[in-house]
DNA sequence: CATGCTTCCTTAGCGCTGTTAAGGTGTCAA
DNA sequence: TTGACACCTTAACAGCGCTAAGGAAGCATG
């Protein structure tokens, strides 16, 4: 297909880029070694003189991803509230701008080191504005988990069941017999079309908010003691 | 291996325990229907009469696993908040108690009716307590899903590197060049053994009491339309 | 008793996967 | 000119999910 453009052999990064490309086109579970190969013009096992196996090349892509989110610390005069929210926002776009890219993600079994630096940057930033190491460490571990499973969650596709296209869970809430217990339903129907977004939103500001509290009880825990 | 134990032939039943015991031997990636097969003292093409395909057999698996957890509406006299915290606890637990249990439900494509009545009768008892149906339906939805990411973290090993056996991003921590920027490494440090079970509670904290002010919010909201 | 239907399992095999072994071709240094 | 190296090829292996076709039991009916 692919008939090896550009001049020079493949690289490690354009072997990531044009995965990256095809997942959209055929997601995770069509993105195969030799399907990859033949996007870049080349026979499959010339893929392994570049990568050690498979998973390496997922690791590359999830953490093409993360990186693409452009996170770190925060920028001057953002509160640590706002800096979280827009983190986790930008980190779910990034995730949700591939197909399966949280499944990508959370399979993946290595971070870059750049991925790390920046990961201890932004702890540090927080220790500079009142958190103890380990708050820092906690509240960023809680919010990543917390976006990976939104994401992963809104990228499964679920049955297709009724008619209703609006989100997965309202097909399933087709299965329920009859009009008894069906608050399920209701919320459904109250909630419009944007349920993945406000599910997600509603959870970003218990966990920020609730860290709030958990921030100000150990302040005054270590004004006590002190 | 196993010459077909029990009179009668396989059931579904059967079929989804054996399986569940064979996923902590091998894992979710060894688990293959010829294995399974092999286990039940049949040959593999003999699951295809009970099953549809293998998707079927990890979609309930998967719904085993959420029900064995055991949730449902509050006990009598159970605060709101202590009931979300005990039915998140109880279903990481749940998670927890197989290997890649998280990877298997976070993949899985379907619940059973059986499931989503009980999610259904746990939102109206919600509902009963102040909950508007939304609010109810995001809350137990930010809730799994959190706890979904939490344990699909805990349980995605990762690159054995350095001696400390303690966590997978304690080895990832030994990846930082040298003493610089090292808040990261503090932070493991402080924290003692136990991080991922300090870091589930202090998310869990933080999004109930985050919904409990959600909560008071709306009330006052009704309050002042009403 | 014999027949035929249904249920459950077997043997054989297809197309696909990730991955390896061995061999070729081009480029650059000695 | 010769050798070494980097990079890609062809061929093939073991394993995967799954299907097609057939055989061995049980049971109802003639």
């Amino acid at each position: 297909m692919g008939e090896n453009k550009r001049g020079a052999g493949l690289t490690r990064q354009t072997m990531i880029d044009t995965a990256l490309r095809l997942l959209d086109e055929v997601g995770l579970d069509g993105l195969t070694v030799r399907r990859l190969a033949s996007e870049l013009g080349v026979q499959s096992p010339a893929l392994y003189w570049h990568l050690r196996n498979k998973q390496e090349l997922l690791d590359g892509m999830a953490d093409a991803i993360v990186l693409a989110a452009g996170m770190g610390p925060p920028r001057g005069g953002e509160s640590w509230q706002d800096w979280l929210a827009r983190r986790a926002r930008a980190y779910r776009d990034s995730l949700r701008a591939h197909r399966d890219g949280a499944r990508l993600v959370a399979n993946a079994a290595s971070l870059s080191p750049a991925t790390i630096r920046m990961f201890d940057e932004e702890l540090t930033a927080m220790v500079g504005r009142g958190f103890t190491p380990v708050l820092a460490l906690r509240t960023i571990t809680a919010l990543t988990r917390y976006v990976n499973g939104c994401v992963l969650q809104e990228q499964t596709k679920r049955q297709a069941s009724s008619g209703t296209p609006a989100d997965g869970l309202a097909a399933l809430a087709g299965m329920l017999d009859g009009g008894m217990e069906a608050t399920l339903i209701a919320a459904f129907r109250e909630s419009g079309g944007s349920f993945g977004e406000d599910a997600f939103e509603h959870g970003l500001r218990a966990l920020i908010d609730g860290t709030a509290t958990a921030l100000v009880l150990e302040r005054s825990d270590r004004d006590d003691r002190g």
